[in-house]
DNA sequence: CCTCTCTACTTGTCTGAGGAGTCGTGCTAC
DNA sequence: GTAGCACGACTCCTCAGACAAGTAGAGAGG
């Protein structure tokens, strides 16, 4: 009979804020009542707000400074990122992560920690170790460019690389397939001196390594 | 550089619960530790905890029973774009954004068309004469570098300068507001700079440029 | 072997307290 | 008069403790 009552009360309410404010109760940007004006309002306790607005900030939906209050970063969720990417040409996904690439390749010089220095050789190790089956190497290479982008210690760069890792997976095992050659000395010997200028805090180099590796690549597949 | 300390305990909970869930410490289906187990474990209170839960239970990542437990409902998050953008720090924002766009300048000064040239130079003009009001100022300023990022005919650059546009508009209204002074000669030397080094077909001038005067703008916001 | 009950454990909710940050107000100094 | 500063009200943040509500497994009884 009462299944109503089956969804926890900080859901409930959850749910109803997010009317509230799709209803355009408050402007986006706007401040939401304080905690203890919206708990009996609500009817219920403070920290159910609190864990309502909580569910409700990991949705992106809500923002807390604290001192200053609760306030709208959005009124609905949005469009399709992925749809943007698989369209796109080639040539130009690859111009994106060259921008991408290089500007984390001269963040990673500067920023760097031992930890990520050691990452970032692992990967390297392990790219040069896996030069017979295509997929496991075009796997082992990106690991290795992801562990320099996670070395920029830039949130944003790195949910970008990881954008643009599947597209380019599928791409490159097709390049490497139809040219029938890949890994050999010279490849590996530039992926070795960017590991280095990072280690050197070379940032510029770094950034002028990375561009001109990726460059070649776009040559090969345009 | 210590501002480590500013992001609340339950976010930070929330980020280490993260984490270790993508590292596989727990299958997807499977039991977390409880709270109580969970709150000494993170050196928090357990309500932090229970926020943190909420918080990733709002992502999907997680769902709590009552009585059984809470469960890892997906591993790998398609992380929503602009909740990234929202959550993340402003210098995080502009390091991404001088990695789009000055690349964006070199491409734009090997591809500009005619057109594309005249619709620049005309930004450039509505950004010089909207130096009165300080929201106009910035819509025009985005509008201009809108235009060169546009030349470049890169659609996934354009998409993401699009992407960062409502975030950055924010921050610098802000802190145009804060400084007092804004749209100098000095500043608008800068863009002019810009715009010729494109119509001259200078592509490492162009990206120069675009490089030096974003990265005053996150020395100005740091 | 099956079923029922009871118990230990887990999440849900509330309350009260104090800490920390923000923002506007009003006072002070120049 | 105006700029700078101190203060106080307000807000979110965190913790601790208590009890309610629900679940699942162990054990007793059939």
């Amino acid at each position: 009979m009462e299944q109503v009552k089956r969804a926890p009360l900080a859901d409930q309410a959850a749910e109803l804020l997010l009317e509230r404010i799709r209803a355009g109760e408050w402007e986006l940007g706007q401040k939401l009542p304080g905690e203890t004006t919206l708990a009996p309002q609500l009817g219920v306790g403070r920290s159910t707000v609190r864990e309502a607005i909580r569910q409700l900030a990991g949705r992106g939906v809500l923002a807390s400074r604290q001192g200053a209050g609760v306030y709208v970063t959005a009124l609905d969720v949005p469009e399709e990122w992925d749809a943007v990417l698989r369209r796109a040409d080639l040539v130009s996904v690859i111009e994106a992560r060259i921008a991408i690439e290089a500007e984390a390749a001269a963040l990673a010089a500067g920023r760097r920690t031992p930890s990520d220095l050691r990452a970032i050789r692992r990967a390297l190790d392990d790219r040069a170790a896996n030069r017979v089956d295509i997929e496991d190497h075009v796997d082992a290479d990106t690991r290795f460019h992801r562990s320099i982008v996670a070395a920029a210690h830039n949130p944003i760069l790195t949910e970008l690389f990881d954008g643009f890792t599947p597209r380019m997976r599928q791409a490159m095992v097709e390049m490497l397939r139809l040219r029938g050659e890949f890994g050999d000395d010279a490849d590996h010997g530039a992926h070795e001196r960017l590991a280095e200028r990072i280690a050197e805090r070379d940032g510029d180099g770094a950034a002028r390594e990375s561009r001109s590796h990726l460059g070649a690549m776009k040559a090969a597949l345009a």
